[in-house]
DNA sequence: TCGAATTATTGAATCGTTTCAATACAATAG
DNA sequence: CTATTGTATTGAAACGATTCAATAATTCGA
């Protein structure tokens, strides 16, 4: 009893052809006649022969795969992404691998190598740390390479303008008529972060008598928004890095605090995440392309031309209830 | 100007030693001197070699990744599941690849083929939909198969007992001193709600006085909880076949129906996911332990012995304010 | 110093596809 | 009935790593 895997010339065999033709059966099969085909297929089904996807790529230099790195496949935003990815790639019948790294620089280098060694198309990656340079070496050997979410001029990449997105958020809350800010969120050494702070300040120093206040957190999370408690209190409008931390701070301000919400805090987050529209008092927030960005990285990383080329989104406003006067 | 990835050969030629040579330093470094080992690693260094593992798995027969399919990548018992099953792998030098299918059928045979086609060491799926007959077929072809959170006499499985789960936490309820209890979930056609209604139906059996009503949803997301509006009303205990509808009753409740939790309703969930802790009333759940059934699953896939063999866990109660009397 | 034992290096064979030039076969025109 | 075109089939070569028996180089003991 052969327990092996049946390969393509056991199917020749069994079909009582040459292996060429099996192989046309499978990749060309308008060249083979219907008869043989018939055969060979049968053949196929009765051993459950299945391609061998090593060999099939050690002969093509190349796989079918692109390799999409993130720091955290539990944020939605990133998951969005991803969809956006493959819906792409699938049209060019390309097939997308999520890794997950948990914002640890030496996953985030394994799982590189990893792709390299399979011989990926590319690379789809949104970087956690600030020292790019093993990416620009996996790019001199050749590996494409599109940063998501964060610029550089050395790499291709598509991100979103954060500098807006805080721009826009922190206008919307002036507007509002509030004049006592907060923005809430960390660690400002993440690009995105010191971005939309950057945007805040730019919104808060163009108008009079409104003050901004930076509240530092080590991690953008519900429990971290949460734990700030009334701190909140000192203000009339919170800008948050992002949703979770706007629904930690919602539920210290409401439970807790016994504040109420758009009337003595306007509060206004980041993402839009599916969570926001759901939150006890609706989220306002701040909306980021999220699948197109995915699509554009698989577009750009594909269409060969190897010159760099930067894409940048603009980020949209969403006003919900938490910040209506 | 030669643009082609080099190969082992090319890095023997260029360390003047034997191709097997190079092999040995990547695979058996002890096996070489010092001094040709040094070699060899500069002109790895300087020609920027990266294995081909496509050429590796050929000679191999097999690869070192294990396929993981999930219906929903955003549940965040999936990726705990995920998490746990990563973290025994890489102690046996073996990755897991993931794979979401959105529930689609089709989605998960694609993965199902692209992972045979690679020649993973084996497979842990959490399937969507009933007929398992594709599995079956490729547990025939040689392919592990090990289920997640299903149970099956054809193939090694890793499941908690969902039955005891429902009656867990209607048992509560009732403990909690409710009498009209309603379950809301669906569809019913999954096994596992299913299961946790037949462990609810079980639990209002023992007890005198008490009812249970069915309500059945299409999907279990927060959105299919809020939207039951003030049908809850009727009721003074629910139990939510998962805690995103558990929390989108929270809100049709608190927000719109202008209920009190646990006062006028006690609500439990299931999952115990991490926004179960931070709700705006900290919402009690039935906790799997999702990291623990991701470990167990690759150590039955990983422990040779084809027999098939199922685990089951129990679930456990966690109590938190949404039921306290 | 010589042979035996140990350690280091070699390179052909192999894995299972795809490709492609060569050949066989069939259909058509003259 | 033959030459010509077109269609179907064939199978050797190649992809790049690993393995392993064979060979070379080194160390050691007496």
């Amino acid at each position: 009893m052969s327990n092996n895997v049946p390969s393509i010339q056991d199917v020749a065999a069994r079909a009582g052809v040459a292996l060429g033709t099996v192989s046309n059966v499978l990749n060309n099969p308008d060249l083979v006649s219907e008869k043989t085909r018939a055969k060979v297929q049968a053949a196929i089904a009765e051993l459950g022969f299945v391609r061998n996807d090593a060999a099939r790529q050690l002969r093509a230099g190349s796989s079918r795969s692109i390799g999409l790195i993130v720091p955290d496949v539990r944020n939605p935003f990133y998951t969005d992404v991803a969809r956006g990815a493959e819906e792409v790639a699938k049209e060019q019948n390309l097939n997308v691998l999520l890794a997950n790294t948990d914002d640890e620089i030496t996953r985030e280098q394994a799982m590189l190598s990893l792709f390299e060694e399979q011989r990926v198309r590319g690379v789809l990656v949104s970087p956690t740390g600030d020292n790019l340079d093993y990416l620009k070496q996996a790019q001199k050997r050749g590996t494409g390479i599109v940063l998501v979410d964060r610029k550089s001029s050395d790499f291709s990449s598509v991100s979103v303008d954060d500098i807006a997105g805080g721009y826009l958020a922190t206008k919307h809350l002036i507007e509002c008529g509030r004049k006592k800010i907060a923005f809430v969120g960390g660690p400002l050494t993440v690009h995105q972060i010191a971005d939309r702070l950057a945007g805040a300040k730019k919104a808060v120093a163009e108008t009079k008598d409104v003050t901004l206040a930076v509240i530092e957190l080590k991690n953008l999370s519900v429990q971290a928004g949460r734990a700030l408690g009334d701190t909140v209190k000192n203000f009339d409008g919170v800008f948050a890095a992002n949703d979770l931390v706007a629904i930690g701070i919602m539920q210290a301000s409401v439970v807790d605090g016994n504040l109420s919400i758009p009337k003595d805090l306007s509060l206004i987050g980041y993402d839009d995440i599916d969570f926001a529209a759901a939150a006890i008092v609706p989220l306002t927030s701040v909306r980021q392309p999220s699948a197109e960005i995915g699509k554009a990285a698989i577009e750009l990383l594909t269409s060969e031309k190897s010159k760099t080329k930067n894409i940048e989104f603009q980020p949209e406003l969403v006003i919900r209830a938490s910040t209506l006067r």
